[in-house]
DNA sequence: ACATAATCATGATGGGCATCATATTAAATA
DNA sequence: TATTTAATATGATGCCCATCATGATTATGT
């Protein structure tokens, strides 16, 4: 049946929101387009009525979800005591797209990976700005350093199965952070 | 037909050395078992013989090639800079299983998670003992935070499609890890 | 109101892949 | 050497999934 063109946009909208979450969730492959449908409510059939394939479903998915979280430019310190929490590395489905995606989109379309670039590059923007008490080059610099051991510290956190040496991780990086942030409060 | 006892041994051998490489480049995913002992010089037949499943086969690939790098204590800037070199992350099939897996065993079988645990271990105790001008406290930190940062900084470099920026990452994260190892050279 | 067109549902279709059954063939062993 | 045993090859089998074809239903514009 035909629906209203709000009601195909709201419904384009719910899928890519659930796809983001599920593909965060459970990666890009385990996740069938009829599954995405279903979680968005729908049936598989209507899926090409939106999208030209499943490949096109991830990489606007990926556009969607790294411009969604374009906004805050809050304390810096405060963000990454949140990034690397056991919350944090516990909540995929709804955690940071590049810790959950990145690694995976090496192996996607060139689309995806355009769109990781421009996601990633806002990013550490933002980061960059969150620094203000460096000078410039010093605050590019951490900004990547930084963002790099942050994702990758969640990424590690994430593949383990020891809760301690995980927690440890997140701990750990946290403070190393801190420490290259304010090298006079290292201990 | 048959093969000896040291043949079929030599053949589970390169059959876990090829699926390393195939699985880092491409991902569990996208390696079919048949490709594995295709790239091996068997048929996928056989392959039943050596294995009880392919995540079988994923579980002792990870133990197989986490347990290999086991060995040099070298110089930890050389180290460092060759991990976050160019050629590096162009290697992804010879590169760091660390880097090329990690994101991807979150999703594996608990067998995998355990092996890549037990790997991720050794790889931090390493780190720590190549460390010797630090206290122990600040050397376990140093140690996960710098190498968290970078598999963190590979994983992004890999995933983005900008040659000049996945370059700056990888040259960023190097100075920003240095700056931490001797906070003095620091710019 | 009517005609048009577009969205979604239902139901194929086809391919790829993990896994298994059976047949060969050669190593082990006595 | 004869017999047994085991590794590999060949060839199914069956499932899951991306994609497509068709039809039902209803918004939209005149």
């Amino acid at each position: 049946m035909k629906v209203s063109r709000d009601q195909m946009a709201e419904n384009r909208r719910r899928i890519l929101e659930v796809a983001s979450r599920l593909f965060r969730d459970k990666g890009f492959d385990a996740v069938s387009v009829a599954e995405v449908m279903k979680a968005a409510g729908l049936t598989h059939g209507g899926f090409y009525g939106h999208f030209n394939s499943k490949d096109d479903l991830i990489a606007q998915t990926v556009a969607h979800v790294l411009a969604a979280g374009t906004g805050e430019g809050g304390d810096f310190g405060a963000y990454v005591d949140a990034y690397l929490s056991p919350r944090h590395r516990d909540d995929c489905a709804g955690g940071c797209p590049t810790a959950g995606l990145a690694a995976a989109i090496r192996l996607q379309t060139p689309a995806a990976r355009a769109a990781m670039t421009a996601g990633l590059r806002s990013q550490i923007d933002r980061i960059g700005k969150a620094l203000p008490e460096l000078d410039a080059a010093d605050r590019r610099r951490a900004a990547i350093g930084n963002f790099a051991a942050m994702v990758g510290a969640v990424i590690l956190a994430r593949a383990i199965d020891d809760p301690a040496l995980s927690d440890e991780i997140l701990e750990q990086t946290r403070e190393w952070v801190d420490a290259g942030i304010n090298p006079q409060s290292a201990s």
